[in-house]
RNA sequence: GCGAGACUGGCGGAAUUGGUAGACGCGCUAGACUUAGGAUCUAGUAUCUAACGGUGUGGGGGUUCGAGUCCCCCGUCUCGCACCA
């Protein structure tokens, strides 16, 4: 009979809702876990292969977990806010709200089909005010410890679009994502969170998590700590000092020029008048390129001389001021000390405008004298360099930066990559930022008893370069809180990587309404032990929570120092080589396929394609064999029911006491479970199946000459390993065998029995000089010396043993002999 | 340019610490049962060879009794970072 998954799944889905089986018990700590997926953004694209592939095998783990007794907890949710949906409503008139309502409404049915494990009473969607009130007054909280402010910084504008551009949003070649034209830099003021405070422990906290390498690379690199000193160069006839970030102090003495970030203040105060023109023009320049470009590194080095002088404070040699767009007005001090002779970009830029290049470094093996073809970065002993002459660089660092300090010419310095987050968005589908602009009393925040700052419904959404909450006059016009006079509220919205850096606090108790979140049962239930989702968020989100955390953190709220303690990343899904996207037309509806085999069938599927982690390029080719294993499953079922009740099996048998066929069937369920358990353990999906296919390919031969207590004791064992990875079959099962409670009701795990694990007897390879020449059966860990008189017995092998002497023989037990022979 | 990862049959992919390469699945071939088969079951399926046997894990070298696995060089692809002083 065909398996009739249809009304298999709808039963027992239903069968869980109304029972509340997933509903998670918090009094319980011992053993909890949990389990957390990205949340979902509720997209007019609705669920496809990628949201599957991510969240039905992450269940399949969370179920293992819960048959073995842990007690899981798996929440699930929308990041409501967003960009798309306010685009949607630019085109089409329908209200952010609308839209997304209707699209949760809708993601909430196909969710429920996969069959998770969701614990729908922790559902949340960040776009109401009982949620983004809590944005605000996580805003208010940094804005009192100074973690949050506001300052003028160039951003990505899109002047088609006549909108702010997060990077985000500007693809590789520097145009608009949306309509392809070239993004430019504008200057505005932004609100940003001060997450630099917290690099030295996001970086350091990255050796405490158990996170995939490549991710805490990623963001090493991001953060990208270097540690080095600055140093003030005094202006020739002037009262201006440039201060330099170096990380090779060692390198002070070869200084021959120093560079200034085109846009920085000083250059104004520096340059002279003969200079003035060629200054304008190379800024003028510089304005129409993008970041991308500008910071390009195959772009040939540009830059313009001021016409005025530095000195090096070290020995007073007099150097040129140049500005060159090399010098980024965003890092360090945005000035640089040139030292052409140890530096790539130094020494290109010198070569092109022919200044000086001098050698402080000396290359081990090579002269003072010798001409530099190229920049020599490594270390090496110093030359050139006064009374450091003959130190090698590591020690010439240490005692430079002492030199300096104790003259008052610079100090040791650390810098980060990592720069602010910036929060501001000139949006209207997002957080308001709790903030009052009055005249009088400058910027003012909320008071937390006024929040949440409602976002207003009824508004002009369409972009046309300030913020639709402005043109609301409503919204705007307040009065200031500490004087009472006429104010207007902040327009600008928070970016949305401020919802999702922290809603893994508010799912526990999502109603709560006296605080951000539920303290005491955060105590209990976070960090998050396992978390699944895209490598695509690693510098973003992945970096924001972790920041957002330990602030919480230091509100006295958690005592854990970070949200995720394992995180895995699942493979993308592609088709015909590009990523799944409504625009390109490609997403692929698993509707279709859940329609034809059923949602079981359809996880299996996507489990068993491949390596979790790797993902691949979408193929319904072999859909077909996992819907014959389930159809095969069933059948083995339907041909046993009531088995666990008539002839219930033991907990263990003895091996010796069972026929032939029995032992070989006794030895393989637990062979499987064994497998089964450590590829699950370690999200190796494909091979779990993989052992279950084996396993119900060996049912097959040989079930049916068992007797009915081992058959039982195998049907059962099979029915809970078919639990996590094909959840609706597996309670259809359980419940045909005759069991009373449904299995995720009464979560059920059968060890495996270790003394079953091992064969009676085990096949050996025979290799005379390393090529393989047949192989033999003996009992299991038989000897060298039993091995060989087999050998010796075969024709075939001991044929290629014929008048050779015997060198050696490599023996590895119930493996390998490898007989060397001349 | 720098960094990380990948490359195995017709296809997706398996292979503890180096120890019988190709598990499992798709596809394909043959057979069985059928009115029918795009259902099911059985057998086969890396490749060359009539066979003995040889050759095979992107290419080339090396270490080893033995290499998909370790080392060196090269190629292709994917991802990340892209002048961070």
């Amino acid at each position: 009979m065909r398996y009739p998954f249809s009304e298999v799944e709808t039963k027992w889905q239903k069968f869980w809702e109304d029972k509340n089986v997933y509903k998670t018990d918090f009094s319980k700590t011992d053993k909890k876990l949990y389990t957390l997926v990205m949340f979902i953004y509720p997209s007019g694209a609705k669920l496809h292969c990628g949201h599957w592939y991510n969240y039905g095998p992450t269940d399949t783990w969370a179920r293992y977990k819960k048959l073995k007794g842990f007690n899981v907890y798996e929440p699930m949710g929308y990041d409501a806010f967003g960009l798309p949906a306010e685009n949607y409503a630019i085109k089409t008139g329908i209200h952010p709200y609308d839209s997304t309502m209707t699209n949760i409404a809708d993601i909430r049915q196909q969710l429920k089909k996969i069959g998770c494990m969701y614990d729908w009473n922790s559902e949340l969607m960040t776009c109401v005010p009982e949620y983004y009130k809590w944005n605000q007054w996580l805003f208010i909280q940094l804005y009192k410890k100074g973690l949050a402010y506001r300052k003028n910084a160039p951003v990505n504008w899109c002047p088609s679009c006549q909108t702010v551009l997060a990077n985000e949003q500007v693809s590789a070649d520097g145009t608009c994502e949306r309509c392809g034209t070239e993004v430019i830099q504008k200057h505005l003021t932004q609100w940003f969170f001060k997450i630099t405070d917290y690099a030295e422990e996001l970086l350091s906290g990255l050796n405490t998590i158990n996170w995939p390498d490549k991710t805490k690379l990623m963001q090493k690199n991001w953060i990208g700590k270097s540690v080095g000193s600055e140093v003030k160069f005094k202006v020739e006839n002037s009262d201006e000092e440039i201060t330099v970030f170096t990380t090779r102090p060692d390198t002070l003495f070869g200084v021959t020029y120093v560079v200034i970030a085109p846009e920085h203040s000083l250059v104004d105060k520096l340059v002279k008048p003969e200079f003035k023109d060629g200054v304008a023009k190379y800024r003028d320049e510089i304005k129409s390129l993008t970041e991308i470009e500008r910071t390009s590194t195959v772009k040939e080095k540009t830059g313009a001389p001021t016409g005025a002088y530095a000195i090096n404070p070290v020995n007073n040699e007099r150097v040129p001021i140049w500005i060159a767009d090399y010098a980024l007005l965003t890092y360090g001090t945005g000035c640089v000390m040139a030292v052409p002779a140890h530096d790539e970009r130094d020494f290109e830029f010198a070569k092109k405008f022919e200044l000086a290049i001098k050698k402080v470094i000396l290359q081990p093996g090579t002269n003072p004298e010798d001409e530099l073809k190229e920049a020599y970065t490594d270390t090496g002993i110093l030359v050139n360099s006064a009374q450091f002459d003959g130190t090698p660089s590591v020690e010439a660092k240490a005692k430079i930066i002492e030199y300096l300090e104790q003259n008052n010419f610079g100090r040791g310095k650390i810098n980060y990559r990592l720069r602010d987050w910036l929060i501001s968005r000139q949006r209207y589908w997002g957080t308001p930022i709790p903030v009052i602009h009055c005249p009088k009393c400058g910027e003012v925040l909320v008071e937390e008893k006024d929040l949440p700052v409602t976002l207003p419904y009824d508004v002009d959404f369409k972009s046309e370069g300030v913020s639709p909450l402005a043109r609301n006059e409503k919204f705007m016009n307040v009065k200031c809180p500490k004087c009472g006079g006429d104010a207007k509220r902040e327009a600008d919205t928070m970016d949305t990587f401020v919802d999702s850096s922290w809603y893994y606090f508010r799912y526990l108790n999502p109603k709560i309404s006296d605080k951000i979140f539920d303290t005491e049962l955060a105590d209990k239930f976070i960090p998050v032990d396992m978390y699944v989702g895209g490598a695509e968020h690693a510098t973003m989100h992945l970096l924001y929570a972790r920041f957002i955390h330990k602030f919480i953190r230091d509100l006295g709220l958690t005592k854990s120092d970070e949200p995720f303690s394992n995180l895995i990343h699942q493979g993308t899904i592609t088709n015909q080589g590009a990523k799944m996207s409504k625009s390109k037309g490609n997403v692929v509806n698993p509707d279709t396929f859940t329609a034809k085999v059923g949602s079981d069938v359809f996880r299996l599927y996507l489990m068993f394609m491949g390596p979790y982690e790797l993902g691949g390029d979408w193929s319904d080719k072999g859909i077909s064999g996992t819907e014959r294993f389930i159809e095969r499953a069933y059948d083995l079922f339907t041909a046993h029911k009531d088995i666990c009740k008539t002839a219930p099996a033991k907990e263990k048998y003895d091996i010796a006491a069972l026929s032939n066929e029995e032992k070989v069937i006794y030895r393989k369920i637990n062979q499987t479970i064994n497998k089964y358990e450590t590829e699950i353990d370690h999200f190796r999906f494909n091979t779990a199946i993989a052992s279950l296919m084996e396993l119900i390919n060996e049912l097959g031969k040989n079930i049916n000459l068992c007797s009915n207590e081992i058959k039982a004791y195998v049907l059962e064992r099979f029915a809970a390993l078919l639990g996590p990875v094909a959840p609706h079959i597996a309670e259809e099962a359980w419940q045909m065998l005759g069991k009373e409670k449904s299995l995720f009701e009464a979560p059920v795990w059968f060890d495996a029995d270790k003394s079953a694990l091992t064969e009676d007897s085990a096949q050996i390879a025979v290799q005379v000089n390393g090529k393989l020449r047949g192989s033999l059966v003996a009992p299991t860990n038989s000897d060298e010396e039993f091995v060989k008189s087999l050998v010796y017995a075969d024709e075939k092998i001991a044929k290629h043993l014929e008048g050779k002497t015997v060198i050696k023989s490599i023996f590895v037990k119930n493996k390998i002999l490898n007989i060397v022979v001349k």
